[in-house]
DNA sequence: TTGAACTATCGTAACATTACGATATATAGA
DNA sequence: TCTATATATCGTAATGTTACGATAGTTCAA
């Protein structure tokens, strides 16, 4: 196993939207937090530091992708990961980009 | 292990824009190809079904982030996979975006 | 009902990315 | 040298994304 494979174009889309998503810094960190648990929107902005409005936007994002889904408690919508794919690609980001540091370090002008 | 962390800034800044530049299907689709050997410029655009200015645009950003390296032989310039994360990234799709397809089917409007 | 807290949406300006034609560079062969 | 092939770059229009202020909806509690 471990074959490589060509994958069909419409996979090709499907990911790269997905990754397109994701290749952000801001949703990678909400993300993030949300695996450590389910989270108001507030406490999401208070972690990310960002305004509320912002922080409503990245999170429709994600949730409009199926990535996250969010409950009303009251007055507070707590939202929590709903792929299961999302912790497999936050390692992998941890063993590439963490680990291993690398990219981002050379300039294409 | 496999315990959940919160990684730091300059990690998910550095994930992000890596992840960026392979948010796009046909880098994606050239880097897969990749992943079976190297290959002239030419062929990835015909591969791609790309205009030759495009695919070198394309392949110009992959090796401008150090995911890609290439070598003239005469006129022909061949490319290859420079970063050895990007196999794990693309077996993290075909995991996660091809076996279990899922987002990109819903709507944020 | 009124106000406050929390979340969501809208309009739009700023910014980034992509596509594409035109042009430039590099190499090999006649 | 001249020409054709193979890559690369440039200028720019089209498109997409992000940030941000303003506004609106929702819920609770006084």
């Amino acid at each position: 196993m471990d074959k490589i494979t060509l994958l069909p174009d419409e996979a090709l889309e499907k990911a790269a939207e997905c990754l397109k998503v994701m290749a952000h810094p801001v949703r990678l960190k909400m993300v993030n937090l949300l695996m450590t648990g389910d989270f108001a929107v507030h406490e999401i902005a208070a972690h990310c530091r960002l305004s509320a409005n912002q922080t409503c936007e990245h999170l429709r994002l994600l949730k409009g992708h199926g990535l996250l889904d969010s409950v009303r408690k009251g007055r507070t919508v707590y939202y929590k990961i709903l792929s299961p794919q999302l912790p497999g690609l936050i390692g992998c980001i941890q063993k590439n980009c963490v680990i291993n540091p690398q990219s981002s370090t050379h300039n294409p002008e």
